[in-house]
RNA sequence: GGAGGGGUGGCUGAGUGGUUGAAAGCACCGGUCUUGAAAACCGGCGGAACGCAAGUUCCCGUGAGUUCGAAUCUCACCCCCUCCGCCA
């Protein structure tokens, strides 16, 4: 949510920078500042009459305690009170209708963030390892994992429907393996707290870190409760604070946690759908911070290191870009996107996702610090994928695959997969 | 799911219709004292909205209602605790 302060203060500003973004949204300002001067107006006058009120009521009951007549007096107040009445209604429809148009806004993508219309204009920051080379054609992953008897897509289908994967054998055992390796490296080496929070969140949760209300259609929701799958890790672990004023000494705070995530995908259908590239639910290690604003762009870089440090300990080619104005999600202020390369189906495919949202969640979520100065403020919220599991899990197959149809892991995998490096039909 | 009890400031906890935004204690901050610390004493100490400011308003789980006036009364919902049932 974009502090309703900004808007006011700089309408032409938010104008421009809503505008990069390139879906329209700077279209609801004028309104946002029509109702925002609605607002005030409605506030300055019932706060007058609420005076007025509180002042005569007070007066009525020490001149009742005295047992002087007062009945004029109560029948003013009586009056006075539909009057405010009405205005506190209308005031809670604009109320209503400000805090809708707020929360459908997305963040202002921050200054270093370059204008663009789609992924066409992502510049790539940087390159990592080189792509692999084959004495045969490399095989997509569906190919490889059917042949290891490791994957069964048909089953899957049987299941749940399109968009789901089922794991088998080593396949299972892998993904597991996967989870435990990231979850290792980042409480170990890069000093994350693991949590592992509720997979059902609530709607207050959801509206927090901003996949509701707007984008209600693409989240699973349970029939007879309120209540919704996640979609990702950041959901629960980013609203552990909801409503809480940290110290300022507590930050910043370095949380990571395994996930499944559920993703209804709605209008994404013929989209790169074969094989387990687009899913209705994958496994993901997601990395959340909640920084003091003074670095949290420093801790975007590190956020950003501590998950490319996972590609390149498994030996996978990737790269970086950094994601333009028109293609950046809805909360985020700056965003990079890491790439694994995938030589089966000679394409790069998006693991992570690293962004920092600025106060645009904590805002939402009301999450704030006690700073120095004893000032309460927002604190940063950024979220990254550290990473996410099925595309890392195609780029291994399609990297590692031998000429024998069989696998060869690296070895930093080995005390993950008891001690095995190689998958081979059985 | 059933029965009962309960949700008040960072924490504990008074308060059952009228100077209560809220006693008291703890915690925290500043000061006096002290070589320093502790203790003692003095002072400060919730959040939000509007306003240049003075200040005004709102907030006692959430939302409706009764009343001149609600933390206090009524209704609904949410959450927590205890017991019972069920259960991995």
């Amino acid at each position: 949510m974009l502090d309703i302060k900004l808007i006011r203060d700089n309408p032409d500003a938010v104008r421009k920078r809503l505008a990069d973004r390139g879906r329209g949204d700077e279209a609801v300002l004028n309104e946002i500042t029509v109702r925002d001067q609605e607002r005030r107006a409605l506030i300055v006058e019932a706060d007058k009459l609420k005076a007025r009120r509180n002042a005569v009521s007070k007066e009525i009951g020490a001149l009742k305690a005295k047992g002087v007549d007062v009945s004029e007096r109560m029948a003013e107040m009586k009056e006075v009170g539909n009057v405010i009445a009405a205005g506190d209604q209308r005031m809670a429809h604009v109320d209503e209708r400000l805090r809708v148009i707020l929360l459908t806004i997305p963040n202002l993508p921050h200054p270093s963030v370059p204008t663009g219309k789609d992924a066409a204009d992502n510049p790539e920051i940087r390159r990592w390892g080189q792509k692999p080379e084959f004495a045969f054609k490399p095989k997509p992953h569906w190919e490889i994992g059917e042949a290891l008897d490791i994957l069964d897509f048909p089953r899957a289908t049987k299941i749940s429907g399109s968009g789901f994967i089922l794991y088998k054998g080593a396949g299972a055992r892998l993904e597991r393996g996967l989870i435990n390796f990231l979850l290792d490296l980042h409480t170990r080496e890069h000093g994350y707290t693991e949590i592992f929070p509720p997979f059902l969140i609530n709607r207050a949760s959801m509206i927090g870190t901003g996949q509701l209300p707007k984008f209600e259609e693409d989240m699973y929701r349970l029939r007879d409760d309120e209540l919704y799958l996640a979609p990702t890790a950041e959901v629960p672990v980013s609203n552990i604070h909801r409503d809480e004023i940290l110290r300022h000494d507590q930050l910043p705070i370095y949380y990571c946690a395994y996930t499944p995530c559920f993703r209804r995908e709605a209008g994404a259908a013929g989209k790169e759908t074969r094989g387990m590239i687009r899913v209705h639910q994958f496994d993901k290690v997601e990395m959340v911070k909640f920084s003091h604003p003074d670095s949290s762009y420093d801790e975007l870089e590190k956020m950003l290191a501590n998950a490319e440090k996972v590609l390149q300990l498994l030996g996978l080619h990737y790269r970086v870009i950094l994601l333009c104005t028109g293609d950046m999600g809805f909360a985020s202020a700056k965003t990079y996107d890491i790439e694994v390369w995938a030589p089966g189906q000679n394409a790069y495919l998006e693991v992570s996702s690293c962004s920092n949202c600025e106060d645009f969640q904590s805002r939402r979520a009301n999450i704030r610090f006690k700073d120095k100065d004893g000032k309460n403020r927002f604190v940063h919220l950024l979220n990254g994928s550290g990473t996410a599991l099925a595309r890392l899990f195609v780029a291994l197959l399609e990297t590692y695959q031998q000429p024998d149809g069989s696998l060869l892991l690296p070895e930093i995998l080995a005390p993950y997969l008891s001690g095995v490096r190689a998958i081979h039909r059985k």
